[in-house]
RNA sequence: GGGCUCUUAGCUCAGUUGGUUAGAGCGUCUGCUUGACGUGCAGAAGGUCAAAGGUUCGAAUCCUUUAGAGCCCA
């Protein structure tokens, strides 16, 4: 036993005391670093934040799932490795360093290139690690030995070879393609990066001339600014409303220009007018009918959608919103503007830049995704990687079946450049992974890759050595938010069955979105985002930890706030405090684990025999990532079977004068609290840790994290100690039930008189205990008395004798109470097994069930009725 | 428009393949300086399981429809 005194220890655990001391001690003894070796790996790949990033809720529910695995499976004998490491995020870190640098009065395109990737790295430096830091904080057991980033030397060369190869094989190509542009980082983004939103706007009605005739087509758009690269206006062919006029040409209003009316069935004739502006180039389904009618495509925009030298000089160089105002103007000063709607529809919006995305025509690099996505659908519909919910295969399925050619290419600087380079006279392609060796003859392509084009090798990319792949690789499990399925999840898939020709991981399980209690997600414009640091501070890193797995299901969204972790922190406490009782009774009495197994009583066999059940039961819900169930088993067995009943239990034992005795169930009580600690330690390292530190003289470099999770045995799970258990709870209950309606304080003694033939002298003086009373008689032939309050539980009559002391009125209400709620339980059940059907149709062991409850609660309602007769 | 998820106590949520009297935490009420813990102990109140219909001996659970909430895709 160490050194440490009772009154050394404070009634209320204070987590600051604790956190970094054995953070620092766990990093120093190397306790989270692996390396292979025989055991079996068990491997996760941390989802690499952004270095843009802070800690979130969201960090927090995501890592400690990945803690609570790594450090359970590391207990139960596998080589845990946990790879940390963070994304370089092009798109969203080249965003905040430009608006950084503006701020400070530089322009990214008067510095160039190499000087704004020197600022990126700047920004790393300084930021790039804070996120890392703060993980720290929630005790996640990274091996930080094998942090990665996915720019470093080696990540970077896995990601220009992947390019590479893929180019080699024709899956990668360039091509002059309608893209989703991003105008304020003048980049191509993909599909996946345009986020949708409703908005409110308007659906102006213009008046296009009709050439040869007094006639107007009136044409309806959200985008009034476009008609300025109108090259055609279409009409559904059956749509007899413009029969005559198909053929016939419009005089396009500002621009001049005389544009076709043509017939195309794409055209929905109950929409607007049922005529169409086509402007080719700044539209999907409008360059899709450019194609098909051969229109001129006029793009009008220059790469921040500033209207470009293709308008009249008038509107040139305008925002596209200043364009769009004066476009209206003119449309109504020159009564061509036929009638303006309100009108709610979708737009486009970039995920980084936040401003509305431009259809754009643009060279750029696409991956053919068909091939890829073939294997990847294979190994999730045969489940070799399974979801955790399952649900989620659909909308993978989904996605996957109806995949589109990647957009790998960005107008970027902050990435990996594509490993292309083009002769300076003979215009040929060098794609290799080193440049050419006469490189002063090419220049290489300006753009860098997609993000998620680096990322995507990330489960293999972040080992080395063909060892550490073959040892590590695939790995366990993945833990990520469902919104990056198909920005990541689905990727690394396709990667790892293409490069690696086997799964990224074995199993995925999609975590909850954390929201506020309305219901809306944390976002720091909304405010409603906690720092995880400053819940830290005030909670404890295992009180938030707990807290929200226990408050996060399979699938499901929580709503979180800051206030919920006083259920976490209390649980703490409460641990804690066991841990003060045990230590403090161990000054006085000599720990002996020879006696481990003497002077055992259904008290002892009751625990084990639970803390077993509550073991199985555990391991299965972890076997299912049923984590937040893993909580609430936990916590019930700690704080209902451990605290509440066993605890107070031994309190006879320990406070009684036969040292023998004393030890024996001391001894005891600390190994299964020392196993109930172990149970616990995945969700709350560090209480556990200090703990368990004190429990017993630990050697040095020795932890909890490294000792070896317990094992369920079977053997001794014991129905009798818990039916004797349970006789005794039911009886206490009852007892202290009377004692709460009848108003007696515990302070005043009561005895009781027991009617019973299944309580044994051990019971009985736990029920004395535990329900304080002074005098129990128990046998089967007690006499009734007369003034009493009473009860029937299980098979025995319990009696207060509380002459002079009881309301009979009070007494006849709770009698008359229960006699009422039995009467309509078995009521129930004599309606059932009275139905014919049910007593032929269903299994008979359930009737069996049914006709037992029958008879035991047909007999508990005599009794009471006995007993309310006898009071009147 | 297509798909997915959800609706159980005042609040937040559990509830395996249909089978005890539908559970927990918080909150509420009552009592308690009980030799670990008031971040605690004991007791209590509180639910027509969103609505309707169906399958079944039996439905919170399975099916259909409806209403409401959220998410994803087009």
């Amino acid at each position: 036993m160490p050194e440490t005194k009772f009154s050394e220890i404070p009634k209320a655990y204070d987590p600051s005391k604790s956190e970094d001391k054995w953070y620092k001690y766990w990093l120093d003894n190397k306790i989270f670093h692996s390396e292979p070796n025989d055991k079996p790996s068990f491997t996760i790949a941390i989802p690499p934040p952004n270095i843009t990033g802070m800690l979130t809720m969201g960090h927090i529910l995501n890592n400690t799932i990945q803690d609570v695995y790594t450090r359970l499976k590391r207990m139960q004998g596998f080589n845990s490795c946990w790879v940390p490491g963070t994304d370089h995020a092009s798109i969203a870190t080249e965003t905040k360093v430009t608006k950084f640098l503006e701020e400070k009065g530089i322009n990214k395109y008067k510095i160039g290139r190499e000087e704004f990737i020197k600022h990126c790295q700047e920004w790393r430096k300084e930021y790039g690690g804070i996120i890392i830091q703060q993980l720290k904080k929630l005790g996640v057991s990274c091996d930080w030995n094998r942090e990665r980033f996915t720019m470093d030397d080696d990540y970077y060369r896995e990601v220009i070879k992947a390019f590479v190869a893929l180019y080699k094989e024709g899956k990668i190509y360039r091509g002059y393609r309608m893209v989703n542009w991003d105008p304020a980082n003048k980049s191509a983004i993909s599909n996946e990066e345009v986020l949708y939103r409703t908005v409110n706007g308007k659906l102006w009605h213009f008046r296009y001339p009709v050439i040869g005739t007094d006639k107007f087509i009136i044409v309806a758009t959200t985008r009034p600014e476009t008609m300025l690269g109108d090259t055609g206006v279409a009409v559904n062919p059956n749509d007899e409303r413009y029969k005559d006029i198909i053929g016939k040409k419009v005089k396009l209003p500002i621009v001049g220009r005389e544009i076709p009316i043509f017939a195309d069935e794409y055209v929905d004739m109950e929409f607007g007018t049922g005529a169409v502006k086509v402007t080719p180039a700044h539209d999907v389904n409008d360059y899709e009918l450019g194609k098909r009618h051969k229109l001129e495509i006029i793009n009008i925009f220059n790469p921040d959608a500033s209207t470009n030298k293709n308008v009249p000089d008038w509107l040139q160089g305008l925002d596209r919103f200043d364009a769009r105002k004066k476009v209206v103007e003119w449309f109504e000063k020159n009564n061509l503007m036929e009638k303006i709607e309100d009108y709610q529809n979708k737009v486009g919006y970039s995920e980084r830049g936040a401003v509305p995305i431009e259809p754009y025509l643009s060279e750029q690099w696409f991956m053919k995704m068909e091939y890829l996505s073939k294997p990847a659908l294979d190994v999730v519909r045969k489940g070799k990687v399974k979801f955790y919910p399952a649900h989620w295969e659909k909308t993978y399925f989904h996605w996957m079946e109806n995949i589109s050619d990647w957009c790998i290419s960005r107008q970027l600087w902050w990435g990996h450049r594509i490993p292309v380079w083009y002769h300076k006279q003979t215009k040929e392609i060098y794609c290799e992974v080193d440049p050419p060796k006469d490189i002063e003859n090419y220049t290489q392509d300006e753009d860098v890759l997609d993000t998620w084009a680096s990322s995507w090798i990330w489960a293999h990319a972040i080992f080395r050595t063909e060892k550490e792949r073959k040892y590590y690789y695939p790995t366990s499990m993945l833990v990520t938010g469902p919104d990056i399925i198909f920005f990541w999840v689905a990727r690394m898939i396709m990667a790892g069955m293409h490069f690696m020709k086997n799964i990224p991981f074995k199993d995925v399980y999609f975590t909850s979105i954390i929201r506020d209690l309305q219901g809306r997600k944390m976002s720091k414009s909304l405010g409603n985002s906690p720092d995880p640091l400053d819940v830290i501070k005030d909670y404890g890193a295992d009180a938030l930890r707990f807290t929200v797995l226990y408050l996060a299901p399979l699938g499901q969204d929580v709503l979180f706030s800051t206030e919920k972790c006083d259920f976490g922190r209390n649980f703490a406490n409460k641990i804690w405090n066991a841990g003060r009782f045990l230590l403090m009774n161990a000054e006085n009495i000599k720990v002996n684990d020879k006696l481990i197994n003497s002077h055992i009583d259904f008290a002892d066999e009751w625990i084990i025999s639970r803390f077993n059940e509550t073991l199985e039961e555990f391991n299965n819900a972890m076997d299912s990532f049923e984590m937040n169930n893993a909580t609430k088993i936990i916590y019930s067995f700690v704080w209902n079977d451990f605290c509440d009943w066993y605890i107070e239990m031994i309190k006879n034992r320990l406070y009684g004068n036969d040292e023998e005795i004393k030890s024996a169930v001391l001894t005891r009580a600390l190994s299964i609290f020392e196993n109930m600690l172990m149970m616990v330690h995945p969700f709350m390292p560090f209480i556990t840790e200090e703990i368990w530190q004190l429990t017993k003289q630990r050697k040095d470099g020795e932890s909890i994290s490294t000792s070896e999770f317990p094992k369920v045995k079977k053997e001794l799970i014991n129905q009798k100690a818990d039916r004797d258990m349970e006789v005794v709870v039911d009886i206490v209950t009852a007892i202290r039930n009377i004692r709460g309606e009848m108003n007696i304080p515990p302070s005043k003694k009561i005895n009781v008189l027991l009617k019973s033939n299944e309580v044994g002298e051990r019971q009985i003086d736990y029920i004395k205990k535990l329900a304080k009373v002074e005098e129990l008689n128990a046998g089967e032939k007690i006499a009734k008395p007369k003034a009493s309050a009473s009860a029937v539980v299980k098979s025995s009559e319990i009696y207060i004798p509380l002459e002079g002391l009881i309301d009979l009125d009070i007494e006849r209400q709770r009698l008359q109470k229960e006699i009422t709620r039995l009467e309509g339980s078995l009521s129930g059940i004599e309606k059932k097994l009275s139905n014919e059907k049910f007593v032929s149709g269903a299994p008979a062991d359930i009737v069996e069930k049914e006709r037992t409850k029958q008879k035991d609660w047909q007999e508990n309602l005599k009794k009471l009725k006995e007993i309310l007769e006898n009071l009147n």
